[in-house]
RNA sequence: GGAGGGGUGCCGGAGUGGUUAAUCGGAGCAGACUGUAAAUCUGCCGCCCUAAGGGCUACGCAGGUUCGAAUCCUGCCCCCUCCA
């Protein structure tokens, strides 16, 4: 393997690596690695801040390593409820295999299906005892977990720590063994679970994985990181223009990290944007179109990036009507009864607030008035781009 | 077992008898601006009727006190922390 590559491998879009030295040793040598990867049935869903670390394993993967996917549904269970929400309910195993199911078609969009080894967690845990279970915790004291930054600061709080959840770093731990992982990789929020599967590896007489964390990406709001529950992400199932849509609306200040983590545009180019940016020679906009289009090219194709695109240039930029509108409900109504009929408001009054600040044109202009009675074929526009047509 | 803290709108979090539909922040929506659905600025942000204005429903649940309660009292449910 060039060294090129592997610096590539090692550098690019990641946040750190325990060991590095180690790691670039073992792919030196040439050995075929196991590569762990784990994810929790509870969220079925892969966002864009997933992709980081699975492009990472795709690049491994290309070079002949083995990736092993473990479909956690023990540890699902316990569950991380951060801070104030609510416990997490528990799933029934229908729930664990569907949601997996919708995960692994996701989660093939972006390593190849072929390569990779699927393993649930059951398949050891199952069996487990309670002796087992002692055997397990009594490795481990809770100074040692208490380090974990989640853990000394909530404890600091005097915000609850379940018990349970001192156990999700144990079983994830586990999990590494059970496998014999080479490498297990995540975000840096992992780095505590990682390391406890290093030591516990160790202590059974296996070789301590390497952690492999990449950054995690952060989402629309451009603050903090991407995560479902936040509502700043860009899931990697939604439709071309609404992601292309959603890349737009990120701050320019975080084009060039989603560059790096999620495009395989060269570390040079990279460069050359950067100082273009700097020097404001660079549209951050047009930058941004790239990226939307880099993007959307691995998760569909070319063609549908093409597409978003123009859908983008169309709507947002000339503000054109979209090729087609959907058709509301009969006219006949009160502008302001129509749009709550056909979910341009939630409710009356909001109907007539937006009809107030004037975000409802009907045929481009704009109407001010909550009793104008909806004409066919009226075509209805709100705020900027929904649009309606009366029947 | 004992002591204490708390349950407020989508979220966080003020408010301890009346100008409080409820400060503020975030999210969201809209308008302006813009080479971007970036940034910035402005407004809106429970429901219903409206020209102004008005009505209704809301602060864990159920009662009570009061002219008037998110705010006081009683009971209940739930959550958390500390000590043992």
């Amino acid at each position: 393997m060039l060294e090129s590559d592997i610096s590539y491998l090692l550098k690019r879009g990641v946040a750190e690596i325990i060991v590095e030295d180690e790691m670039a040793q073992l792919l030196r040598a040439g050995k075929k690695l196991r590569l762990k990867e784990g994810f929790d049935p509870s969220f079925p869903d892969i966002h864009l801040g997933h992709m980081v670390a699975l492009r990472k394993l795709h690049q491994f993967q290309e070079r002949g390593h083995q990736i092993v996917l473990i479909v956690a549904d023990w540890t699902a269970q316990i569950g991380d409820p951060s801070g104030m929400s609510a416990t997490r309910p528990m799933l029934t195993l229908e729930q664990v295999k569907a949601n997996a199911l919708t995960y692994m078609q996701q989660f093939f969009k972006i390593v190849d299906k072929q390569k990779t080894e699927i393993r649930w967690q059951s398949e050891w845990f199952d069996k487990f005892t309670l002796s087992d279970i002692i055997q397990l915790t009594s490795k481990f004291t809770v100074a040692q977990f208490l380090a974990r930054d989640d853990f000394s600061a909530r404890y600091k709080a005097e915000k609850p720590i379940a018990l349970t959840e001192l156990l999700y770093p144990l079983l994830q731990a586990y999990d590494s063994v059970a496998i014999e992982a080479d490498v297990e990789f995540g975000g840096t929020d992992q780095k505590f679970n990682f390391l406890v599967g290093r030591e516990l590896q160790s202590m059974m007489g296996q070789r301590p994985q390497q952690c492999f964390m990449v950054p995690l990406l952060v989402g629309t709001d451009g603050s903090q990181k991407m995560s479902k529950s936040l509502g700043n992400c860009i899931g990697v199932t939604e439709p071309p223009e609404q992601m292309y849509g959603k890349v737009m609306s990120i701050p320019d200040s975080l084009v060039l990290t989603y560059f790096e983590l999620l495009t395989d545009v060269p570390d040079q180019e990279l460069g050359e944007f950067r100082e273009g940016l700097e020097k404001e020679k660079l549209n951050p906009m047009m930058l941004k179109k790239r990226l939307a289009r880099e993007i959307i090219a691995q998760l569909y194709d070319q063609k549908a990036a093409a597409e978003a695109e123009g859908h983008f240039e169309r709507t947002v930029q000339r503000k054109e009507k979209p090729e087609e509108i959907a058709l509301g409900t009969k006219s006949g109504k009160s502008l302001q009864d129509y749009l709550v009929e056909n979910r341009l408001a939630k409710s009356k009054s909001e109907a007539r607030r937006l009809i107030d600040q004037g975000a409802v044109y009907i045929n481009d202009e704009r109407v001010k008035d909550a009793n104008y009675t909806v004409q066919k074929d009226d075509i209805i526009r709100v705020g900027k781009r929904r649009y309606i047509k009366s029947t």
